[in-house]
DNA sequence: TAATTGTCCTAGTATTACTAGGACAATTAG
DNA sequence: CTAATTGTCCTAGTAATACTAGGACAATTA
């Protein structure tokens, strides 16, 4: 697994690779046991310092997906794909509640929301996931 | 019309203000030719520099929600409440968007997202509306 | 004319997200 | 055992953002 980031996206330097690393095991390419690309190598293949690296690694820690090994490698934990759910699970949640939060302040009403979120759902099957 | 801002809260001043502005062209509490609290006002309340509340004036004026008039002050422009539902329409659908991306990395179906944003909706309808 | 209000400008501050790199410690490969 | 790999810790500096602070001025209103 390589990680590479956008240098144009706005997004922390940072962010972006716990993202890609979060992606990487909620799709299954990176599976509970598998290493991590390297600090330094990641610094590397992303052109940001190794310790930015080092702080994305600490936040997947710090979330339960890794696990660091001194002088090893960071590893994939063993609920770590299940932590990845559980915490994306929480965060469709959240992001349902400002949803609708935004929502309220419209004149767009309950079943017309569901309706939108049907027709973006349906343009997703099409464009997004083919990707 | 007083604008407050919560000190505490880690969302810029700024925003804080374009928001409560935009939330009471949204409920009606504010309308159109309606005159905004003047900037030094807001800025005592608000306990924030005049400049801050300032840009934020300016902010609201590009989205087209008021309109500045020298020496006399902030007024809602005539379409201001219109401008405000669009835009909002359009970050719904943004929101959507998000949503749809961040539920896409989980393995929650479409249908069962519609039923989680239904029950939230429901939720929403017996606490949130009633604050 | 005086007060109110928006506008413009310069200078300084705190926070965040870094860059940069030395030094060291644990583990692994040869 | 040694050397290479890899994570850890630390200090110092930078750029951008979101401000604070306040003087000076211009347009409008009472």
């Amino acid at each position: 697994m390589i990680i590479t980031i956008d240098l144009y996206n706005s997004t922390p330097a940072y962010l972006q690779i716990t993202d890609a690393v979060r992606e990487a095991i909620a799709l299954g390419s990176l599976q509970a046991g598998d290493k991590l690309p390297p600090i330094r190598e990641t610094a590397v293949n992303t052109r940001v310092n190794r310790n930015t690296v080092s702080r994305a690694y600490l936040e997947l820690e710090h979330q339960g997906l890794v696990q660091a090994r001194q002088g090893s490698g960071f590893f994939v934990t063993e609920d770590g794909a299940e932590q990845e759910k559980l915490s994306r699970r929480e965060s469709v949640k959240a992001k349902i509640g400002e949803l609708l939060a935004e929502a309220s302040l419209t004149d767009i009403t309950a079943e017309e929301l569901l309706k939108l979120v049907e027709n973006e759902a349906n343009d997703f099957e099409k464009e997004g996931k083919s990707k």
